[in-house]
This record gives C-alpha cells, sequence and structure tokens, in this order.
DNA sequence: CGGTTTTTTGTGCAGGCGGTCAAAAAGTCC
DNA sequence: GGACTTTTTGACCGCCTGCACAAAAAACCG
C-alpha cells in the first residue's frame, strides 16, 4: 500500500500505447530509447523508473498489442456465421496499409514483428509469441467447430488444421503488407481461402 | 579490364554465403560488423573494401538467398504433378525448425525476415523484398494455370489469387516456424490447403 | 627491376546507444 | 511543519557501433 510519494505526472497507459504504436511501425532495433523520449514528451529517468529498460517497455506493449487483438478477434467471431467474420480478419491487414500512411496505424502485425526480430534471441519473447498463436488457434477452432456442426464450414480438414491455416495466413499477409501489397489481388486470395472453407 | 593488382585473398561468394548464414540467424540489426569479421576471419578493412558498407553487404545477402531459393522453386514445378511440389514448398519451412538446431541453417525466411526489420524504413530493402513477392506469385501462378489446364487443380479461383494465397502461406509458416512449431499441426494445415487446391 | 594497381592490415575516431545517478520537486502522513 | 516516499529532471558514462585511413604487402606489366 505505498500511495505516498510525489504522483507520476503522466498517465502510464496512455504513455504505454503511444510507445507501442512507435515500437509497431518501427520495430524494437530501430526505435532509440530517445526516440522514445522525445516521442513521449517524457524524461529517460521517468521511463526507466516507469517501465524498466528497453526491452521490457517493448514486451509490455507487445502484450498490449495481443490482448486489445485477442479482445477485437473473439468479439468478431462470437455472434453470427463464422465466415465472414474470419473473412474480416483477413481483410484487415490487407485494406490497412490505405490507412497506414495517413493515419497513426502502421503496416503488419505486431506479432509477426516481434517473431522475426526478436524471437530468435530472447526466450520471453519467444513465450509472449508462442502464446498468442496458441490463443489464436484456439479462439478460430473453436469458432471453426461451431461452424462445422452448423454446416456453415467443410468438414474435409480438421478445424484445428483449418484454424492453423488460417493464423499461417493472417501472418503472412500482415507481413507481405508491409512491403506494398495489391489491395485487390490481395482480397481475391482471402476470398480464395474462405470459399474453400465453405461447406 | 583490372586484373592487375594485389589478389584478394579470400573467397568473395563464399564470404557472402557465410555472411548471409550470420545476417539470417540474427537479423540485420542484431548483427554487428564486428559479428561478421569474426565469423568471416578477414579484417574490417578487407569487408569494407570488397562490400560497400553493412547495409549493402546485406542485400547482398538477400539477393543470394532469394535467387537461391527461385532456382530450387523454379525446379521444383517444372517437371510432374504440381500439387505435390506445392506441397513440398509449403512443408520444408514446416520441418525446417527440426534441423535448425542441429545444422546451420536457421530458421525462417530472409525475405520475410528482411520485410519485417528493414522495409520500412529502407526502399531498396522494399524493392528487393517486392520483387520477389512478385517473382514467386508469377511462378507459381505460371505452374498453376498448367495445373488448371490439366484438371489438376480445382478452377474455383484465379492462379493469380491462389498462387498469392500460397504467398501468404508460406511467409506465415515461415514466420510462425521462427517461435517453434508443432510439426505435425504445421502440415496437418498444409495438407489441408493443397486438398483445397485439388480439383 | 621499377612502376602501378589493388588488397590487406590494424589502428583510430566521432557519434549514438542503452542505462545510471544524484539532487530537486511534489506529493502523503503524523 | 517536518519526516518520508516517490517521481522528475538532466547531466553523465562507458561501450560499441559503423566507418575511414595510411602504410605495408602482393600481384601484374613493360
Amino acid at each position: 500500500m505505498a500511495r505516498t510519494g510525489r504522483p507520476r505526472a503522466f498517465d502510464k497507459d496512455q504513455a504505454l500505447e503511444r510507445a507501442l504504436l512507435l515500437f509497431w511501425s518501427r520495430g524494437y532495433g530501430a526505435t532509440s530509447v530517445q526516440d522514445l523520449v522525445d516521442t513521449l514528451a517524457l524524461e529517460r529517468g521517468s521511463l526507466y523508473g516507469a517501465f524498466g529498460d528497453k526491452r521490457q517497455f517493448y514486451l509490455a506493449a507487445v502484450q498490449l498489442y495481443w490482448d486489445t487483438y485477442e479482445r477485437q478477434l473473439v468479439t468478431a467471431l462470437e455472434a453470427g456465421p463464422v465466415l465472414p467474420a474470419l473473412r474480416e480478419v483477413l481483410a484487415n491487414p490487407a485494406r490497412a496499409q490505405e490507412y497506414a500512411s495517413e493515419a497513426g496505424v502502421p503496416q503488419g502485425c505486431m506479432i509477426g514483428n516481434t517473431t522475426a526480430e526478436l524471437v530468435p534471441q530472447d526466450a520471453e519473447a519467444r513465450e509472449i509469441v508462442a502464446r498468442s498463436h496458441a490463443r489464436f488457434t484456439q479462439i478460430v477452432a473453436d469458432a471453426l467447430r461451431r461452424a462445422q456442426a452448423d454446416g456453415e464450414v467443410t468438414q474435409a480438414a480438421a478445424p484445428e488444421a483449418q484454424a492453423q491455416l488460417l493464423l499461417f495466413t493472417v501472418q503472412g499477409l500482415s507481413l507481405v503488407s508491409r512491403a506494398g501489397l495489391d489491395t485487390a489481388a490481395a482480397l481475391a486470395a482471402v476470398d480464395a481461402l474462405i470459399d474453400a472453407l465453405r461447406a
């Protein structure tokens, strides 16, 4: 119960959100502590005091990213037919680049970026990423199982295999979209997959 | 034709190959010039003299990576039925991690790693990556077009859309495999996709 | 052999990096 | 009001980075 002492002058959650955007768009290595200090408009010491070192700060941002994403995923899949919802899940990153430049939303999936940059050398990052993958496939497989029972989705493959395939696709799509993407072509590919899942 | 002067004491191609392995496993930022000097067993000056700066060196390695991959891809698809070949193309990265630790072969796809780490800030890297994507889809789409004509592959979607979907899948699979992968589950997902493409 | 060209070798360097720290400031508690 | 606790502030540090350079060495040419 240490609620004494000088109160923090900035909103910690809001700072984490802004750091998330910066890390998301530039990646871990290319984002310097100085960039964070400039963007968040707080001093170095405050940053280290509140979040620990740069690595912890980044991992906290990744966790926030996933928590947000998971919430949206669950919401999208919990009601109504599954295939249209899954199509949206896949189409979102395909369309994201159109807004990317104007709005502050960066490209690609932060889990995927972390996988490429940090996972080979950082066990904690690997855990976060692996857990995110597992939750994605579990949530999607559950939805697909229901949809198979309802006759909406083909039973040609197990829901787990279909969910794994969707994980690969969404990760690949998000990644490829960073290099620039023909939106129409990407959506055609998404449609091809969704159609293939139809019963 | 300057074939005079002191001859180079090391094999440039071999040095590039070794650098490729290092860059592949660690990424661009996490590989220091000192690492390269140590691993390649040549002095700083020689390295800069032969390859320019670190960035050019990396981009040359990426280009070599893609050239090698493209050659294998073309070979795999030019003869025989297309779907088994495509299954192999997808299954390879899924199985790669089994060998990864013992052999010197790193995880993931170097094009994908470059996409995540360099593309947002490096126009030249973006070009290399985008060109690789385009060639992949073109090569695969050509093969699928033949296979559709032969009645091997479903005509439910255009070959271009199918090829784009395969690009997403192979990129996603390679990426996800870096975080550790249940090989059996990954192969089941690959099978589900290949089956869905069957006529 | 002398001249030319190119690579090798190893040192040196400025800058930016992540991270630390001590003093000042701003609160709460008694 | 004075003690205590925590945050803020901004200077500071050592390290490592990518890179430049000059002298030596090793080839070819005439």
